[in-house]
Order: C-alpha cells, then structure tokens, then sequence
DNA sequence: AAACTATATCGTAATATTGCAATATAAAAA
DNA sequence: TTTTTATATTGCAATATTACGATATAGTTT
C-alpha cells in the first residue's frame, strides 16, 4: 500500500488535503513566507536565505507550483518567483466554512 | 535521507508545517468534517462513515490527535472523540497574519 | 466466565517524501 | 566563444506515510 485512496473522498476533500500538503514542510512555509515578505524574488535569493542545497529548494518550489500556491515568471535566465493570490486566499479561507457549533464532549 | 531536517527552521514554521501535515489526507479531513457535523461521536461510527479499515482510521485518529486537532475521552469501552477547539482555531486563523501587500509579479 | 463490542497496536508491504551530489540546460557576461 | 550565473533534472539513499490483516486489550453484556 502506501498510496493514499484518493477516489474515495470527496474533490473538496482530496483539494484541501493537498493544499494542506503543500504547506506541510517548514522549509516551504518558510519560502512562503519570505516570497510574502519581498513580494517577489529570484529562486537563486530563497537559496541563500534557506539552510538547503539549491535542487532541494527547486524541488520545493515545484511542489509549490503545482499546488498553485506560488508562480514563476522567466526573466533573463532567472526565474522570477511570488505568491499566487487567488489560491493563497483560498487557503486562508479553507476551514472559515467549518465552525463547531458547541463542544460539549470531553 | 527522508528526514525533515527541523532544527534549521523556526518554531512557528515547524508548527505550522505540523499542522498542515495533520490535516493533509483527505480521511483526515473527512474525519474533521464528520466530527464539526455531529459535534462528537464515538470512533465506531467514524469507522462505519468512512470506506477505510478500523486499524486505518485508528491511525488517522492518533495523527489528529497528535498534532491536538482533536481529543478523545473514554466512554465506558468506547472512545468519545470531538474537535479540539482552540487548536482548530488555530488552524483557521494560521494564514491570517500573512497578508501579501501587492501582487506586482509574473 | 464466555461472548461480544470497541479500540489500539504490531508487523509488513507498497509507495511517497526528503535531501543532495552530479549533471543538464539555458541565458548573460566576459 | 568561453565562462559565469541561474535553475531544473536525474539518480539514489534514508526515512516517512499509507493501508490493513492479525492480534491484543479492555469494558459490556449475557
């Protein structure tokens, strides 16, 4: 096994996990965090500011890219990169829907 | 390697990458849905919801409850489990700080 | 006590993730 | 054109995750 049984939930179901997905890892937080930070930026400068080698950072922005959180534009040999609102805002908003009504258990 | 390599980011970021990694499963967030909808329930009905096997939610719970999202409470030889409100709120205000002021990029 | 109900744990197979050195690609600068 | 700069891809080793059958644990009912 090891393979998650993607078709036995619902598309919201399988979209908010994979978003949550791409965030779970400290090292694309922190990427996030600092695209937020400098608005946009080369992928050479997220490689000096974090402590990984530079295919690790790349293979990071790639899961990244493919969750929509991020974008990257081609700019001379550079690839200019920066957060993607409308999926960012999403996220924000994922769980706003979701609101206990009570707990009145435990 | 395979290790997330925790220590070299901020405690924030690893809390936030934590939480993410707890909601990134679509059983586990059918499982928060389940429990926001019936406010609190026992785990045999979780296992009667959802089309995974007993061990298999078994474990999905101990993530979630690991990671604080939701607790459970001994009832007589069954288990009452509900969401872990403060932490779940958390969770939906996670990405409130981070606002990206423009979006002049790409 | 024996049977039943509810849940957890163990063991294991399949698959995914993380990290990086080596290398490839491609544009810019010399 | 050679070198430099910026990024992506490949290949691989270490580790983590997912899923579940088998089994253990513990309370409940009969």
């Amino acid at each position: 096994m090891g393979l998650t049984k993607t078709d036995l939930f619902t598309e919201n179901q399988n979209e908010i996990a994979m978003l949550a997905k791409a965030i779970a890892h400290p090292a694309r937080v922190a990427i996030i965090e600092y695209l937020l930070k400098v608005n946009a930026c080369i992928c050479n400068d997220i490689v000096n500011e974090l402590p990984l080698a530079q295919p690790t950072i790349s293979q990071h922005l790639k899961e990244l890219k493919n969750a929509g959180i991020i974008k990257g534009n081609i700019e001379g040999n550079a690839i200019c990169y920066c957060i993607n609102e409308p999926i960012f805002s999403k996220i924000k908003g994922l769980f706003g829907p979701m609101q206990p009504i009570q707990n009145n258990c435990c």
